[in-house]
DNA sequence: ACGAGTTGCGTACGATTGTACCCATGACCC
DNA sequence: GGGTCATGGGTACAATCGTACGCAACTCGT
């Protein structure tokens, strides 16, 4: 019974196929229009599934935004983590703005929807708080607290922008600004 | 037939008082969890309103964003329109981070779910474009183009964060991070 | 004052949703 | 190698959704 695409018994990574197929969904058609039957589709299992591996909609939801929240703030510290002087890390911040972090339109939409959620739902404001303080903290090796407060605002400012601009920023631009926001002359 | 809350036909006021309801519905429940029924149900309207004064969802959403957004953009235009100085520009940008502009809560959750619908969705981002493009130029009677652009990033970052974070910001360092982006010295 | 026409609403329908339930299936122990 | 039990999936159901349609009610010209 080997017919690919049937009688999958005892396949243990189908819950991690099921988040990622979920984060899928939720970059395509949003949290609005993500449902059981989508994702169970978009993972190639029964719908059964769902039920079995979640509680719920919202346990689905909550492991697929940790797991992306955890994925982009291990990134951040990564970059963050192999810089020794201000210079560079002025240049890892700029690095991170332009072209690493954000890259693609499926995390900047991932990233809109997360927040959408935070702002109204606390579980996942405690998600999102967990992230920021993670991203500060890395900020924080480099930077005095409240400097890395407003350059954490400003990447966060650019990374929204972005998403709703057409045209991406000019990396000179953003390096002045952030040159200037962290008291580094040019 | 004066009994309150029945028979009320010729109702001038009924389109705006749908959409007005529909901004509250959103505000509470999501652009998600936002239907017909319930916004009707908000407005005191009956349900078969909604397809009278509306063609469909997208037309009540379309006019209900441009109203909000309209709003704010208004108020921003204003606060920066009053100033004459560089140095009272950069008050004006601390007073709208502060406690003007994004102050409630509502209107705080209303720019998350626009901005979720823009990332997906060709018309909603239309209407961020206008919405920001008339931010920038407000800024532009100011700041130069590039430092127009990195201010307005900063504040929509921290508009972000307020939403998100549970303490306010310290204004002090609000007002000289603001200084910095625009390399006006304190 | 009355009839015609516009404005507005009650209701019903098909589609889609989340979730619960029950049985089939495959793994593991003796 | 066969019996048992946990694992997992097919299906059915109640709720809710957007939307269409037909009729009631009110206005206005004559």
């Amino acid at each position: 019974m080997s017919e690919p695409g049937r009688r999958r018994r005892h396949d243990p990574d189908r819950r991690e196929r099921i988040i990622d197929a979920c984060l899928d969904v939720i970059a395509e058609e949003g949290v609005a229009g993500t449902s059981h039957r989508r994702v169970a589709a978009a993972a190639d299992v029964p719908l059964g599934s769902m039920t079995y591996h979640f509680s719920g909609m919202d346990e689905l939801l909550q492991e697929a935004f940790t797991r992306f929240a955890t994925a982009v703030s291990d990134e951040f510290e990564q970059h963050m983590a192999a810089v020794a002087t201000r210079e560079d890390a002025v240049e890892a911040v700029v690095a991170i703005i332009a072209d690493t972090v954000f890259a693609s339109p499926r995390d900047l939409v991932l990233t809109h929807e997360l927040y959408t959620l935070a702002a109204r739902e606390p579980a996942f404001r405690a998600l999102t708080n967990a992230w920021m303080t993670r991203s500060r903290t890395a900020l924080e090796r480099h930077f005095d607290p409240a400097t890395a407060r407003m350059v954490d605002a400003l990447i966060e400012g650019l990374t929204i922008h972005r998403a709703l601009d057409t045209e991406p920023h000019d990396a000179q631009v953003v390096a002045e600004a952030v040159r200037r926001i962290t008291a580094i002359g040019t």
